[in-house]
DNA sequence: GGCACTATGTCCACAATATAGACATCGCCT
DNA sequence: AGGCGATGTCTATATTGTGGACATAGTGCC
């Protein structure tokens, strides 16, 4: 239980100190488009400069980020993208999933995610996309939060009641719609509803005219592991659909459950 | 030129000694396919196993990796996809392209990639592979030059003129085999005559007994943002095939490139 | 069933490492 | 010129990580 708190503090294990800075300089990075030069990253970090330095320094070494001469930007390397890869290759649930989630893009021609949870949020490990061109700007490595989202919903509503609460006490609840579920109790009592009909509902409460279907996967113990999602526009979005892609994801996530307890 | 050095030598960046310790045991689980447990961690990576406790708990605490409960195998967990999240997608160039990428992998059955450019060079975020055994040992993430590869020459030959001289002029051109160009002024005339027929060819101008046909992807605003290839080895390779293959990987690209306009 | 041996997990005194302030240098604006 | 901010480097010091040693659980052999 103890690598769970960590996780969920941000982390604090025992001889981590540097590495956690090293991460912190990594994450900045990543999270800059167009990479930083030093001047925005020591900015950018709360580390003194010499420090800055010395991590980038070892970033580089590592191939983990690259110097770019022209603009003496700093971006992501090889290595990383290699790791990353070999992440998205290796993952198991993705593996299983995969062909569950192209039958229901081809039952439903709309967009298809696949979220594991990963610090309080989920992260989308897989999207098969509709053949329709208004679509979803979600990415693969991309994070969403729990309390907006149908896919963290309905990893939420596979949660014992206990961890539910456990979670759920950690988590701000960031109004990103009209819509969005800020009131804990609220939540909770649409994630209960969730857990009876089998999927959760995202109705506009992440984003404006996009509505999601999600329901969550689980590993052998009975832990859910991930979540799966179709997503769709507002205007191609009516009672009977809704009924339709309902059922067609409930019953998809179901069928990953039950492979991933024959392979693992 | 140290950066070069460091990465070459496995590194030695001052005050980075702990740092480089974590990457071996990313490395390690990475390398994997299966995850390792601790017993099987502790015995490949050489260092003394409280030590590696340390190490693997911050790793996890991270989510670069993750603890799995049923086996206590560790994997690469999901924090790396959402590092690589931002340069790996590129725009969702990645997620666009793969159906086409999965076309032209069908129709030909040979190794397909899609790189896109970076501190000149190619990076691979993409990999199909044909159902024949021999292949290449590239890999997503994996680095290539721009002046020996079909995709570096299909990306140059994109640009416009000016660029395309700016860029030469920061090239070194590295021979690789005897095929290679060498000389700037031979390997812009084969550009432009790529530019014109509207793919390149790399005929064992980087690995012998390998041959590529490579064309560029553009954005909405006409700059190359990327290419596609097909490879092959020498036996596979004769006239007709490259003529059919040519045009499949022109058209393909042409493909991707209006797919992107739409969407983007 | 008992014993030996191996694997697993934790701890802590010490040594090696990272830190952050101070110094040196460069380039830009006034 | 001269002042100011940004960039890069150095090193004494304190914090951090280290790895051997201990405790415990699991496994195989006689």
């Amino acid at each position: 239980m103890q690598d769970d708190e960590n996780a969920r503090t941000g982390n604090q294990v025992q001889g981590a100190a540097s590495f956690s800075k090293f991460m912190t300089v990594l994450q900045s990075i990543a999270d800059a488009p167009r990479g930083l030069d030093i001047g925005q990253l020591t900015k950018s970090v709360p580390f003194p400069r010499g420090t800055v330095y010395r991590l980038v320094a070892a970033l580089v070494a590592e191939q983990l980020v690259v110097h770019h001469r022209e603009d003496g930007t700093y971006r992501l390397g090889p290595r990383l993208l290699q790791l990353a890869a070999k992440t998205w290759e290796s993952s198991d649930l993705r593996t299983v999933a995969r062909e569950f989630l192209v039958s229901l893009r081809d039952a439903t021609d709309e967009v298809v995610h696949l979220a594991v949870p990963s610090s309080n949020r989920m992260v989308y490990i897989d999207k098969i996309e509709g053949s329709n061109t208004v679509q979803m700007k979600t990415s693969i490595g991309g994070q969403v939060e729990l309390h907006s989202t149908s896919v963290g919903k309905a990893w939420l509503s596979g949660l014992s009641d206990d961890r539910l609460n456990e979670v759920l006490g950690q988590l701000t609840l960031r109004r990103h719609t009209e819509k969005t579920y800020t009131d804990p109790d609220r939540l909770r009592k649409e994630l209960i509803k969730s857990r009876e009909r089998g999927y959760a509902f995202d109705d506009e409460e992440n984003e404006p005219d996009i509505r999601c279907v999600g329901s969550p996967i689980f590993d052998r113990s009975g832990e859910p592991v991930g979540a799966i999602s179709v997503s769709m526009p507002v205007y191609r979005h009516d009672p009977e659909r809704h009924a339709k892609i309902a059922s067609l994801v409930f019953k998809t996530a179901k069928d990953i459950t039950a492979k991933l307890a024959v392979i693992i």
